[in-house]
RNA sequence: GCGCUUGUAGCUCAGUAGGAUAGAGCACCAGAUUCCUAAUCUGGGGGCCGCAGGUUCGAUUCCUGCCAAGCGCGCCA
């Protein structure tokens, strides 16, 4: 209906003037739920300066020209909209979904979560994590092969910090002199240190060769790994591949994309100011680096280190180049918002490499954690992190979805714990499937389906019409990559479908059953694409529809 | 200091590729249940859309400046 609505009014305004061009995309229909109407355009407003007329104007040419079947009147209202009424009776046959056109058929690369491999996931990888599962789902709603991605940095200092850290513990705990620093502290650490003690039992007999330290390390990061992929399991969440630094690093991608760099001119080597708390001399080492001023980054970049090896950007170079020789032409990231100023260095590498390239983050802002009405200060250094396996545990993982969805990406959001757990309209998910359990309810009672004609009434009509901005809805969230936009809509959708439910306490006429659990034949149609649209969007977002509460 | 993100009702937040009287939930007040699930619904009060300019028929939305909060500003990852 919005669809063929929008295609009248833009052969109405195409041959108006033929020297005049149009975008079909620009033309634009939204549904009213007030006394305004059923539906409306601002068409005559927006394009009013290109035909040099005056909107009044323009809006009195399109009315004359409307094909008035479906509608009972139609109105020039305020400025210059144009208003629609729809006939009573165009409710019933007019208002269902188009069928969806899967056209998008490229391969999209998603990468989300890629926690460092030395401590479990806490709540600030919940958002991400959610975020880019749906976001995943999303694309494949739209026909995409997706490839959910998750990077495992496993080199670098952090890593040699924690070999150290489980060192230590195992020292501390079984009476070893292995005389080795703590810089991870935790319960975590403990245990992955007993599982390696047990695992390499004999080697603790004789100092640590480098070699043997190395397969202690390579064993506590898959063991961590591991668990980090089980807690997102839990959520529903399971990743189509897991790719490795060092294994990136194998494939020798760095040298080919350093002499490509040099041939377009865009690295010198040099110096920059010397990093924090360095107190060596820097003459004798000349670096690699980027020249990322010139993609408007504040300063250029390193792209190796004064030891010669390559720095954290250049590997991720070299792995944005691995996604993209894998077939990839369309990247999506999933990043923390404290990752916000290295998003110019890497995009512009990444493009500058491939022009084609179809990269993009969406970033997540931070979360705190509520309870008893209090922002709970967590932070690393103080040790108190609330491990993200402990939330899934708590509020189960359809609020777990829920909340982490429906709070756009990139603001700051508080997670209310006490709320989340209450079980009535305060809670969106339980708002919901409260509403998807009574139309099962419905259907569950019917004994014969009839062809009784419908009363409608207002809050049918608006039942109806909210059903129909499932389409536009959809496709916005999926072009703005908004994962809220889902969970908004179908809480206010759920709205109206209690309203009407709750209308036929003062109107028994229009109950959805009548006395001998007859139901109509435009109702059970109703009830099922109601059912259909919550389907899709709770499937989307990851959470079962409840058939009974 | 620089960059990014944010600033909308008492609280938590939607809405902005410029459009009509700025929305929802909570909280507060008043109501609805012999009747398909009251985990629900109806009504009410409550807003210089951070501040000040600019662009125009029209700005919460775009531009500039300022104020406030968060994050980032290594040859860490």
């Amino acid at each position: 209906m919005l669809h063929n609505l929008k295609k009248s009014l833009f052969e109405i305004l195409i041959k108006i003037d033929k020297n005049v061009s149009i975008n079909f995309e620009d033309v634009e229909v939204e549904t009213l739920f007030d006394k305004k109407g059923d539906f409306t355009t601002n068409a005559a407003l927006k394009f009013s300066k290109i035909f040099g007329k005056n909107p009044n104007q323009l809006a009195d040419i399109i009315l004359k020209s409307i094909n008035l079947n479906n509608f009972e009147k139609v109105e020039i209202a305020g400025p210059g909209f144009i208003n629609f009424f729809l006939k009573d009776e165009s409710f019933n046959t007019q208002l269902f979904n188009n069928k969806k056109e899967f056209t998008e058929k490229e391969k999209v690369n998603i990468e989300f979560v890629s926690a460092n491999p030395t401590g479990p996931l806490h709540l600030a990888h919940g958002r991400g994590a959610v975020v880019g599962d749906i976001l995943s789902n999303l694309f494949e709603y739209f026909g995409h092969p997706v490839t959910r991605e998750y990077y495992v940095n496993n080199t670098g200092n952090q890593i040699n910090e924690f070999l150290s850290s489980i060192l230590y513990s195992i020292s501390h705990t079984y009476n070893l002199n292995l005389n080795e620093k703590q810089f991870y502290k935790g319960d975590y650490i403990n245990d992955i240190a007993k599982n390696c003690y047990e695992k390499f039992k004999p080697l603790f007999d004789n100092k640590l060769s480098s070699d043997e330290k190395n397969n202690i390390v390579n064993y506590a990061i898959e063991n961590l790994v591991n668990q980090t992929l089980q807690t997102l399991v839990t959520a529903g969440i399971k990743f189509d591949q897991i790719s490795y630094e060092t294994t990136i690093m194998g494939k020798g991608h760095l040298p080919l994309i350093l002499e490509k760099f040099k041939q377009k001119d865009l690295t010198y080597e040099g110096q920059l100011n010397a990093p924090k708390d360095f107190t060596g001399t820097l003459k004798d080492n000349q670096l690699t680096i980027f020249k990322s001023t010139l993609f408007e980054d504040d300063e250029d970049r390193a792209l190796t280190k004064n030891d010669g090896t390559p720095t954290y950007f250049a590997n991720d170079i070299a792995y944005h180049e691995d996604k993209f020789q894998r077939g990839f032409n369309k990247l999506i990231n999933i990043w923390g918002a404290d990752h916000l100023g290295y998003l110019k260095r890497l995009s512009s590498a990444i493009t500058s490499l491939h022009p084609k390239i179809d990269f993009s983050v969406v970033f997540c802002q931070i979360v705190n954690l509520k309870r008893d009405n209090k922002i709970q200060k967590l932070s690393k250094r103080e040790g108190n992190i609330f491990e993200l396996k402990n939330l899934i545990d708590e509020i189960g993982i359809d609020n777990f979805r829920y909340f982490m969805s429906y709070r756009k990406n990139d603001t700051h959001m508080d997670l209310d714990i006490d709320l989340i757990k209450r079980e009535n309209k305060e809670n969106p998910i339980y708002y919901i499937q409260y509403s998807y359990a009574r139309t099962q309810s419905i259907l569950n009672k019917v004994n014969k389906v009839v062809d009784t004609p419908v009363t409608i009434t207002s809050e049918l009509k608006n039942l109806y019409k909210k059903l129909l901005e499932w389409d536009n809805v959809v496709k916005s969230a999926y072009l703005k990559k908004e994962v809220h936009l889902i969970a908004h809509y179908l809480e206010s959708l759920s709205s109206y479908f209690h309203t009407l439910w709750s209308s036929s306490k003062n109107k028994p006429s229009v109950k959805f059953l009548d006395n001998e659990n007859n139901i109509s034949y435009n109702i059970i149609k109703l009830l099922h694409n109601y059912q259909n649209v919550l389907d899709e969007g709770l499937k989307i977002l990851g959470i079962k529809p409840k058939l009974k509460m």
